[in-house]
RNA sequence: GGUGGGGUAGCGAAGUGGCCAACCGCAUCAGACUGUAAAUCUGACCUCUAUGAGUUCGAAGGUUCGAAUCCUUCCCCCACCA
């Protein structure tokens, strides 16, 4: 049994904000008197079927609570996918059907679960109490905030003040996600710190209906693969927790080396005086950047698919990209018997998704057939079996005839 | 409802009758260098049966030898005023 200091400690970890450290030290402590574990929420958008490690910063979060012996009030807001969120630019998401949001729903909670305890896990969906909202209640409801305090969120202010639109479906979400907090009387929120204010306004909303106000705790936004904005689906800078192994591996090896620390922090939960220890060594040479970041792909695979898959990915890695050999499995693609044009075979294969560009891979000197590099465009082949074009460092394809 | 501004390739943004498949930036892809690092440099970046052809600049019509550029109608977006 942990302390209150202990758990205090492990709980506030890698956290950027606090509403407020003490309110959660005297919950705690209530909560260990009475025998009664506490209810931290998040919630989560089915709109993207796919979680990425941007996510996992926070489910570890909620991992140290349940491990404290607390349960996880996981929200997944159907109600508000439905509807669809202009989040963000002046895109309106497309709304979702039904079935699309439970079918994400699903595979969001597959995904979870790789991290966190269901056996210490609610889920809800928001449609539960939303659904059957009538909308007196929905005005009642927004009485209790003001458009001043909307226009004090950052995002807004700075849109507002840009003369970009904010849709009023976007002001009406904070005051969504308030009210969930009321209904399932959260005793902590979590969420990134763009979150910020929608956890705040929890707190109000929760008070307006005699609760007491959550605590709040932000986590750092995680940087993508380029380094500089978050990891975030829409951009493409993520790694997905479904990824295959060897995708986690090879994009957790295109970190940059200043940047792979935050991983080793937020994904992996590496206690900072670990991490401050192989930052030395890597700063005195002792260790070689290459491997610590080699270490640190071989962990975040064995996160997700198990120890004998880092290994074998860390494996695979070095083999294609550092010794330049082909891969253990690649695709193959089956192919007519006969003489057919490079350019052609390229899209078969699946390596290029024009001739157009097939024809720029090849006049970049990118295209390899076996081990000879091809140069004309025009070039027609007759496939061996088992032969394989390269086009680019990632590019496979085994042919068969037949 | 009124006034003004606007819709150009993944994004941002030039271009306002021919030199426009459309400057430039970002993103992306490839090559060099490497640790697939990062950074940097170079090239590419609508499609095709490919030194040519075909489709693009919100949509549809029209004017013209010729339109992203001019005209008409329509659709959509934004700000301000009410």
């Amino acid at each position: 049994m942990m302390t209150l200091e202990q758990q205090f400690a492990k709980i506030t970890a890698r956290r950027v904000d606090l509403y407020s450290a003490e309110e959660l030290k005297t919950r705690l402590a209530k909560s260990v008197a009475e025998k009664k574990p506490l209810r931290i929420k998040m919630g989560a958008d089915p709109s993207a079927p796919d979680l990425h490690l941007g996510h996992c910063v926070a489910l570890n979060k909620l991992r140290d609570f349940q491990d404290c012996g607390h349960t996880v009030v996981f929200i997944i807001g159907d109600f508000t996918g439905m509807i669809g969120d202009p989040s963000g630019k002046s895109a309106t998401r497309p709304q979702l059907s039904r079935e699309k949001v439970l079918e994400n729903a699903k595979s969001y909670q597959d995904q979870m679960f790789k991290i966190l305890d269901p056996a210490r896990t609610e889920v809800h969906f928001n449609s539960e109490w939303f659904g059957a909202m009538t909308f007196d209640k929905v005005i009642r409801l927004s009485a209790h905030v003001t458009v001043a305090q909307l226009l004090a969120r950052d995002d807004f202010s700075k849109r507002y003040a840009a003369n970009q639109p904010i849709s009023l479906v976007e002001f009406l979400y904070p005051l969504v996600q308030a009210y969930d907090s009321v209904m399932v009387r959260a005793d902590v929120e979590i969420g990134g710190t763009d979150q910020l204010f929608n956890l705040l306004l929890g707190r109000e909303i929760q008070k307006v209906h005699g609760q007491e106000p959550q605590i709040v705790m932000t986590m750092p936004l995680l940087e993508g693969l380029d380094g500089v904005n978050k990891m975030s689906k829409s951009l493409g800078n993520y790694i997905a927790v479904n990824d295959s192994p060897k995708d986690t591996f090879g994009k957790t090896m295109s970190v940059s080396d200043d940047l792979m620390w935050r991983y080793f922090s937020l994904v992996l939960c590496m206690p900072e005086e670990e991490i401050a220890a192989l930052k030395a060594a890597v700063a005195s040479g002792a260790r070689h950047p290459r491997d610590v970041k080699d270490e640190l792909g071989r962990r975040i695979v064995e996160k997700f698919h198990g120890a004998a898959a880092g290994t074998e990915a860390s494996a695979e890695f070095a083999r294609v990209f550092s010794q330049n050999q082909l891969p253990a499995e690649m695709a193959e693609v089956v192919v007519p018997a006969g003489k057919i044009g490079i350019l052609t075979l390229m899209v078969k294969a699946g390596l290029a998704a024009s001739t157009s560009e097939a024809r720029r891979l090849v006049q970049a000197g990118a295209v390899r057939v076996g081990d000879d590099k091809v140069s004309d465009v025009r070039l027609e082949i007759e496939p061996e079996n088992g032969v394989v074009i390269r086009s680019g460092k990632r590019g496979f394809a085994k042919i068969r005839v037949g």
